[in-house]
DNA sequence: TCTGGGGTCCTAGGACCC
DNA sequence: TCTGGGGTCCTAGGACCC
């Protein structure tokens, strides 16, 4: 192999703990090892992550829960509702540790993390990896496997192959084009990162069945039938780097909070006291992140679901100046739900989108109006996320009264401690 | 009875401008 | 019948991800 100095690109590790969800669990029950384990969606409504074990009795991901109970009665799995108090915090754990291992960073999801492979003389990535490895091991409890190859799309596929040979000890590096060129001749066309249902169905009909049948397709063919990105994404499987690694997150466009209801709510009052709630949650995430938002979007739906006529209405309201303050955001998010009700309606979800974000540094000041009453609620806000941050989420609310019961509040019947972000809740340990 | 939530990027098409 | 051309900005919708 000739190196060329600057043209020649470092590898890429793409590290992703194994069904994260269901190892969290286990890292504070060992009594789940070697047991099927799911974990469920918010309100219990479908299998979000599966154990080894799960999987190979059949469970599907997403599966709707009502659907494979049954199954998880017969064969004795362990439930559990989503804990995000927990996966966050792990998450949080393992992405320290990986930091340790490059200079060179990106947070890809609460599970994953891609990394540059540092070049250290003497040392191989396959042995930094396996360090790695060992290392969250150890310190978290969470199995992880890890994918090196020369694009972020063929690191994917490196993971993938980690994950499925035992023999792999969870590392997996591509390197000689032939290694890549087989590895991606069994991976079917529908798993590659950045083809989705409709694109995989769309190549199959046209006869692209393997990742390596994609990396021959026509260049022009693609960019006609799956826009740039799809391009990007066969140029990545043939070696040529299109996504980089971004160790600096760009700031969020857009931030969302929604849920669907533990049971339909027709009742207005109701509607608006979940609405603020949602509101108040988006709202925090926008200061905790310095920024403030011009424009909301409020929404509420019936669902696809069953034979009843659904219903779906938003509403997006620009906000006279660009606030960040939960009392102000529920007022006009509350003035738009006004128009988006219907009497007699049952819905099972709302929710609220905060967009044309911008930093809070960069605000204009106001031009009518007045600033002292700004900086009177600014200095409010930080004091209630303060007391917050402190006391737990909810210790101080903004509530929209509602003497409704609250059916809107969503369902957690399999839930874990809060063992790492909750002093009350720390496991216990006996000798 | 019971089907998640939180994001991004890209394109097409309309409004609007000169 | 004929009815400019070129550009920007915005939004909705569709695709994808975990």
């Amino acid at each position: 192999m000739l190196f060329t100095g600057s043209e020649e690109s470092a590898a890429v590790a793409l590290v992703d703990c194994n069904n994260f969800y269901v190892s969290c669990e286990r890292a504070f029950d060992p009594s789940l090892a070697h047991r099927p384990v799911v974990v469920l969606s918010n309100n219990d409504g479908c299998v979000i992550a599966r154990s080894e074990e799960a999987k190979q009795l059949g469970i599907g991901m997403g599966t709707p829960f009502f659907k494979c109970r049954q199954q998880i009665i017969r064969y004795n799995i362990r439930v559990f509702s989503s804990n995000y108090a927990l996966y966050g915090d792990m998450s949080a754990r393992v992405m320290e540790i990986l930091r340790r291992f490059s200079p060179h960073m990106e947070e890809y999801s609460i599970d994953e993390a891609f990394l540059e492979c540092p070049r250290t003389p003497g040392s191989c990535s396959a042995e930094w990896a396996l360090r790695l490895r060992g290392q969250v091991a150890l310190c978290t409890g969470i199995p992880v496997a890890v994918g090196i190859a020369s694009t972020k799309t063929l690191a994917k596929v490196a993971a993938r192959a980690a994950k499925k040979n035992p023999g792999f000890a969870g590392v997996c590096e591509l390197a000689a084009q032939g290694d890549i060129d087989s590895a991606l001749a069994g991976v079917a066309v529908e798993d590659v990162w950045g083809i989705g249902r409709r694109y995989a169905g769309m190549l199959r009909r046209n006869g692209i069945i393997t990742a390596r049948d994609l990396t021959r397709a026509d260049d022009g063919w693609v960019r006609r039938s799956m826009t740039v990105r799809g391009l990007r994404t066969v140029m990545e499987l043939r070696g040529t780097s299109c996504f980089g690694i971004e160790d600096a997150p760009p700031a969020p466009r857009s931030i969302l909070s929604s849920r669907s209801f533990g049971s339909p709510v027709g009742d207005p009052a109701a509607l608006r006291e979940a609405l603020a709630d949602y509101i108040s949650t988006a709202a925090e995430k926008l200061r905790r992140r310095g920024m403030l938002a011009s424009a909301m979007q409020v929404f509420i739906t019936t669902g696809a679901h069953g034979a009843e006529p659904s219903h779906s209405a938003a509403l997006t309201l620009a906000l006279p100046q660009p606030l960040s303050a939960t009392p102000e955001l529920i007022r006009h998010g509350l003035t738009g739900f006004e128009r988006l009700y219907r009497t007699g309606v049952c819905y099972r979800k709302a929710g609220v989108v905060l967009t044309a974000l911008q930093e809070a540094r960069a605000r204009q000041p106001v031009l009518f109006g007045s600033s002292a009453a700004d900086e009177r609620g600014v200095r409010f806000m930080k004091a209630v996320d303060v007391i917050n941050a402190r006391w737990g989420c909810g210790a101080v609310s903004f509530a929209a009264p509602s003497k409704a019961a609250r059916a809107w509040r969503m369902h957690r019947r399999f839930m874990s401690g809060r063992y790492t972000t909750c002093w009350s809740e720390l496991p216990l340990v006996r000798a």
